[in-house]
DNA sequence: TTTGCTGAGGTGAGTGCTTACTCACGACGA
DNA sequence: TCGTCGTGAGTAAGCACTCACCTCAGCAAA
């Protein structure tokens, strides 16, 4: 077994145990378990738990690469209706695929709120450079085209309460019971997005005609619409 | 001092910690000395650290009594947009009074989520009997008052979604650096009213007019409008 | 081929410290 | 002189972290 491989999986096993349990409540003793060592070989790879949970938050900042193919669209209405609906499908399969890579994210950004906040505000950063333009485009485009009433002066604060709902919403939906059983659940993605693209301003029509339009089953791996 | 109230002054030491800290991350020396007891004594109110946070819990899940005084209007449009309302401003004064009741309970409930979601569940549960049929009376007036437009079979779902906004807004502002820097954020409160009011289907003259209607600054301590 | 050395991968029994929790005992009002 | 309030020095278990030691491929001299 090579270093680099083995750090990898410690890396791996310790994003499990901390997401799960957070740091406190994470044991050095249980993370050499998930890994399959010993606790001896931990500290031979990294110096500290606490090295090694900073590790993890660095790396999860790394922003999703599958972003980058909204990121080439030309800003519309149409445009705007793929982002929300990407990011309300990204938010709302993580509940549905157990223990997996995007759920122990969430669960890492959410226990950041709880502590010093310091790892949300990059991931939020980041996704504030990477959507932020194309969203607030896309909504000045779909008001030139009289698909939507211009709400306020700020437009970007519309995007972060749409992110809100959609976080909130996988967050309820995490524990191995849910916390909130939604009436006709099975329709959940789609009442999201027209809750929220009424609430960014969209009017009846467009969200009709658009959302309709791609009813198509995501074709292969679809892009996630962001990064936590 | 009585053995009451000295328990009392318990609860709220450790209702302290464990909301700031996590369970795992708070030690039953830091609530002794939160509450200026000896740990001894603390363990002869309470059999366990366990103990004492399942009752913590349990006692947070008492309703909030001020909620009542908006249970007692008339379904209506006007009923519906003061609902919204209230839950805006309760969710948002949260982060605004720091080391606060609310801050805790918001804590715990997050905490729930990424544990195995129970409290959370008692606390929705809570909610839903409180202000459900309200919620969604209202919604109906509305619909029939051409206020909104019918949206979906699932009007509670739409509560909850409003409930995730505000719910997860008040987290993004809950550490002492909060993570998101909103634009213009003096005018928040208004914008979350405005993107909830437009994604449960009212229409915009029905916002303008009912949202503008009560400027009036809060007369003193204002309803809150849920318990979480 | 054999031998001996090296250095990285890996272990498990420690280390001292902290944890949740106990207990003998003092203070004191009824 | 009780019983309640309260303490501080315990205890055993669990914690993060260390260390002496083992295994074994790789490699070069004999």
């Amino acid at each position: 077994m090579t270093g680099d491989l083995r750090r990898q999986l410690i890396l791996a096993a310790a994003k499990r145990c901390f997401a799960r349990h957070g740091f406190a409540g994470t044991t050095t003793k249980s993370i050499a378990a998930a890994a399959s060592i010993s606790e001896g070989l931990l500290f031979k790879h990294f110096p500290s738990k606490s090295a090694l949970y900073a590790e993890i938050l660095a790396e999860e900042c790394d922003a999703d690469p599958a972003l980058h193919r909204l990121l080439e669209l030309e800003p519309s209405t149409e445009t705007l209706v793929v982002l929300i609906r990407e990011m309300v499908h990204h938010f709302h399969q993580i509940s549905d695929v157990p223990d997996q890579q995007e759920a122990q994210r969430l669960r890492l950004m959410v226990t950041s709120h709880l502590d010093d906040g310091e790892f949300a505000r990059l991931i939020y950063e980041k996704i504030r450079t990477l959507i932020g333009a194309m969203f607030t485009a896309s909504l000045e485009r779909a008001v030139a085209a009289g698909d939507a009433s211009r709400v306020g002066r700020e437009p970007l604060n519309l995007f972060w309460f749409a992110h809100h709902t959609v976080l909130m919403a996988a967050l309820a939906r995490l524990p191995s019971v849910p916390c909130l059983s939604y009436g006709d659940a099975a329709d959940l993605e789609r009442q999201l997005c027209q809750f929220i693209l009424r609430g960014i301003g969209l009017n009846e029509t467009a969200i009709a005609s658009h959302l309709d339009r791609e009813l198509s089953p995501d074709p292969g791996q679809p892009a996630t619409a962001e990064g936590a």
